[in-house]
DNA sequence: CCAGACGTTGTT
DNA sequence: GTCTGG
DNA sequence: CCAGACGTTGTT
DNA sequence: GTCTGG
């Protein structure tokens, strides 16, 4: 789960960089429909130890993977928080690269019959506004700029109803937190990881025009029409020719 | 995560 | 069915 | 010792 | 690079 997500409210995201975190970042264009492998804004702490934006890839790619095909074999868009302490590619990560990913919402799709209907749903913080994901990077190269990974934990009891993971939100006390210096045992990892409170979210279906990587418009990430549509976007395809 | 592709030969 | 691209 | 992995999600 | 499996 958490293989896409939203920062579109530029103002918000704006403000809430600079009130919350100090940060000067300009988003600079809306994405509603954020994918595995494209590049994305995070906060990091700098040499100076200061926050700063910066630019990374989502789908962390380890330090021991090299060459062109790095990263290829399968998607380090999620790390599981129960797992993060021992894994190879994570290990030095959740010790010395933890960082923010901002954002103000993420898709989850529920599956109907048989998985060939796939409906999208938005989750928000209620009230809607922008947060930040717990994220871990890795460091670039001369052939690819730096990389990053989300982490994940058990849904709440709102995204429960939708899937059996859900992405680390961090409250803004959290979030400072989480990019401090330290170092990261099972004690001190285990209050980020918690799943966010339900009672401070919210969701909506969202049109399925969302599904497809490319539709990265408000329209695409519009409410689903709840006027018509849903017996028509629930319809099961037709089941195989009949000769 | 979902959508879309899924192939070879020739080759001025 | 399975892999790649976004 | 060497070889091979190194990851997550979904499963109406 | 480092850990696991054989």
């Amino acid at each position: 789960m958490c293989n896409r997500f939203r920062a579109v409210g530029r103002e918000e995201l704006i403000r809430y960089a600079r009130e919350a975190f100090g940060i000067d970042w300009d988003p600079e264009r809306p994405r509603y429909n954020i994918a595995p492998n494209t590049i994305q804004a995070i906060f990091v702490k700098d040499d100076e130890d200061k926050l700063v934006a910066t630019q990374a890839r989502w789908n962390l790619i380890p330090f021991f993977e090299k060459g062109e095909k790095a990263g290829t074999s399968f998607l380090r868009t999620n790390a599981r928080s129960e797992e993060v302490l021992g894994k190879p590619s994570y290990r030095e990560p959740i010790q010395k690269r933890r960082c923010l990913v901002p954002a103000d919402a993420f898709y989850e799709w529920e599956h109907l019959h048989d998985g060939r209907v796939k409906l999208p749903y938005a989750f928000e913080l209620n009230p809607t506004r922008p947060f930040t994901f717990a994220g871990l990077w890795e460091r670039g190269n001369e052939t690819r700029p730096p990389s990053f990974t989300i982490l994940t934990t058990s849904p709440n009891e709102l995204v429960a109803k939708i899937h059996d993971r859900m992405p680390v939100i961090l409250s803004d006390e959290n979030a400072h937190r989480w990019v401090a210096a330290g170092p990261m045992t099972k004690e001190t990892l285990a209050p980020f990881v918690r799943p966010f409170p339900a009672e401070k979210m919210h969701c909506h279906r969202v049109n399925p025009a969302i599904n497809s990587v490319r539709a990265d418009t408000a329209e695409a990430a519009a409410p689903a029409n709840t006027d018509d549509p849903v017996a028509s976007a629930e319809q099961p395809p037709a089941q195989g020719e009949l000769f």
